[in-house]
DNA sequence: ATAATAGTGTCTCTAAGACATTATATT
DNA sequence: AATATAATGTCTTAGAGACACTATTAT
């Protein structure tokens, strides 16, 4: 048998098949907090609680597109970093049937977020204590979350942790242009502790990925601070 | 309507669902190169070439069982190390239909791998050649690979070499007990450059994460080295 | 002037690389 | 004895942290 009778004979449904979803973590930082993006889930399972975003895959979309299309539905808008973070499959999570869901992982600067999202319970504020975290709604309380969103929330984490030192993650929860203040108080919360000021500032500037704006911040009562912007690479 | 009501008539098949499979990179590392397990195709589509080892996943089993099955059926043991790897969802990526395939990444000492595995054709060589690779077989010649196969292969070396430093994938490539010079071996074939002797000794000798065995290592024309274990963590 | 933060200089400590030296096994 | 590698010591360099100091803006 060639191969072109073989596919021509082929029968895609001999076999059972799982069905196929993305969700997506959608960070940012605002108020010296990780915030993540949740819905309110309007349809059974967990109808009325609120997690993460996602949807079915098509069967002529990428999961990279899939991705992309859910995060555009959600925010309005495309991401400043998008990666695929880890496939979740554990037979039970969710009660309707066998899903595999594909997780993607997202930042933005909570200046494009804002814009897109209007209720404030759709940013989830993520609160550290002993190791582990939770996600608190606009009036602090604990949000529960549906499925395995928790499990995917804390990959999450663990990936923005573990790329922060030599990759752009930092840069992607900053607007274009930011002073090395911010860019450190970015890097303390997602670290969870305080760092050294002047060795933060030679460690960021010998990468040679920063280049100085020529302009100054302004509305402070104090000093000024000079505006960076991420150096394209060659 | 309730939960259980919405459950009870939910139909898993209103909507259309690709295939998911696990493709297996096992790595292992003998005669001073890189290699990777490879199994002839029996069936179409590309019968006769080599390719990694996959399986589609059931539907009652995990992907982390897949990949286990797979390997146990290949290889014929567990592995030292075993992590998800990737998923691959590129639409045509199969002529036969749209499968979704979650990639595993495994490394094994050769002694172990030697035994279960007979062919000699089953482990094809890496050879690194600017800044890509290629897969070898037995008599050196390039190995066509099916599928996305090689994208798969190139994302499980850049996973090896992101996790080298911090992780314990090197000692997975080794048997229970190894000199340092071995060690230092594995970390230079998997950074493609060799490595200053006395900076790797203490380097990981002061991880903690090593112990002497009091052994030494015998059959050699020279002075024998000690011989390490990995110390469990505690 | 005061307050608040920006930005820099100095010192110490740690780790790595380069190089050389001593130690110990086999032949 | 010759040889090959193990294992260690020394020196230099680079980078990070701690701390203190100077600079610059708004009020």
């Amino acid at each position: 048998m060639t191969e072109s009778d073989f596919l021509a004979s082929y029968d895609p449904n001999a076999f059972p098949r799982p069905s196929v979803t993305v969700d997506l973590v959608l960070m940012s930082m605002t108020a010296g907090a990780l915030r993540v993006l949740l819905t309110e889930r309007t349809e059974q399972p967990f109808e009325g609680l609120w997690g993460l975003p996602g949807s079915f895959v098509g069967m002529k979309e990428t999961l990279d597109a899939a991705a992309q299309r859910v995060l555009h539905e959600k925010a309005g808008l495309s991401p400043t970093f998008l990666e695929q973070l880890y496939t979740f499959g554990a037979i039970d999570r969710d009660p309707r049937m066998r899903i595999i869901s594909v997780a993607y992982f997202a930042l933005l600067p909570y200046s494009l977020l804002s814009a897109a999202v209007t209720d404030a319970r759709d940013l989830g504020r993520l609160r550290f204590e002993d190791g582990g975290f939770e996600v608190l709604d606009f009036s602090d309380d604990p949000v529960p979350l549906p499925f395995d969103h928790h499990q995917i929330i804390a990959t999450a984490l663990e990936r923005l942790r573990a790329k922060l030192d030599w990759s752009d993650v930092a840069f992607a929860l900053l607007p274009e242009e930011f002073t090395l203040r911010e860019l450190q108080h970015v890097h303390e919360v997602i670290r969870g502790k305080q760092l050294n000021k002047p060795s933060f500032r030679t460690r960021m500037l010998t990468t040679g990925r920063l280049e100085p704006t020529g302009r100054r911040e302004s509305g402070g009562a104090f000093r000024p601070a000079e505006l960076y912007r991420v150096k394209e690479p060659e």
